[in-house]
DNA sequence: ATGGAGACCTGGTGGC
DNA sequence: TGCCACCAGGTCTCCA
């Protein structure tokens, strides 16, 4: 489900209702998600004192005293409820609701993941970024070290299509199929372009669409994010209005009576969906 | 080393 | 209403 500002935007919200305060409920309703929940979980939970939140491309790091981070990561379909507990009334576990964490405040947490491509670790705090699933990662798009010449020296040499490269989390980390296509829209760069062909003067404007595709969703999250936090508040995907994304057959907005423009096109590339209009992009 | 396909799961949608 | 095929925001693992 989520991509970075998605992330983010949960990251946020977990960081304004869980920092500084104490966790005095953990209950795992299943011992595993996408691989086994690490062992102790719950207890390492119990009674500890949320210090700090970060995020890493998709990942949530929850910093616990004591030197432990948890490791979050959405996977496809992951959403986090966050619920404020009311004395009078009774607590249910939702479907797909496995973790569930109650804040010493009132505050409850739960993570919801029907398809369990999610996973949860725990890690030294010291070590975060050593970490198997971290270790591997691409700059964050949105630091000021990802420049364009940054992004033209991963994609050098590569064969691969543009898009498919922009997934590989190795080269930039936190993109995912939807800001993809929408930072190559923006950019007027095809999805089937080989990425070692990319210009500078491409790059440039690549960097410079990924940059603010992603600003505007975690703007827009942000906005979302007021009042969040009440019965069923769900974080997850927020109402945000894509230029391609999902709408194969539409007009293309920036060719309007364009004679040979037949709007948004799907193709499909590394099994994934590409969006996107064959006349704009190049 | 690189790139592609399959795998992991459940749920929603649309067609017949 | 029921059944079925297909689609989905991620990424790991295996194979050529």
């Amino acid at each position: 489900m989520p991509e970075l500002p998605e992330v983010e935007t949960v990251m946020r919200g977990m960081r304004a209702h869980l920092e500084g305060h104490t966790i005095i409920r953990a209950e795992m309703h299943r011992p595993d998600l996408r691989w086994p929940m690490p062992a102790g979980l719950a207890a390492r939970l119990r009674g500890a004192r949320v210090e700090s939140f970060r995020r890493r491309a998709k990942y949530i790091l929850m910093r616990l005293d004591g030197g432990d981070s948890m490791l979050l990561h959405l996977g496809m379909s992951g959403r986090v409820n966050l619920t404020r507990l009311d004395p009078a009334l009774p607590v249910t576990v939702g479907r797909h609701e496995h973790v569930v964490i109650e804040t010493d405040e009132g505050c409850r947490f739960g993570l919801v993941d029907p398809r369990r491509f999610g996973a949860i670790d725990l890690v030294r705090t010291t070590a975060e970024d050593a970490h198997r699933l971290l270790a591997g990662l691409g700059p964050e798009p949105l630091d000021r070290t990802f420049t364009s010449k940054v992004l033209q020296q991963a994609l050098a040499g590569r064969r691969t299509p543009l898009k498919t490269a922009l997934l590989d989390q190795r080269l930039v980390a936190g993109l995912g199929n939807i800001y993809v296509c929408e930072a190559l829209y923006r950019s007027r760069l095809s999805p089937v372009r080989e990425a070692g062909t990319v210009t500078p003067a491409e790059a440039g404007r690549l960097v410079k669409a990924i940059k603010a595709v992603l600003s505007e969703a975690i703007a827009a999250g942000g906005s979302s994010l007021r009042d969040y936090v009440q019965p069923d508040g769900e974080l997850g995907y927020f109402q945000h209005a894509w230029r391609v994304y999902g709408r194969e057959g539409e007009p293309c907005p920036d060719c309007p009576g364009e004679p040979d423009c037949n709007g948004i096109q799907r193709i499909v590339q590394a099994g994934r969906s590409s969006f996107f209009c064959p006349i704009l992009q190049n």
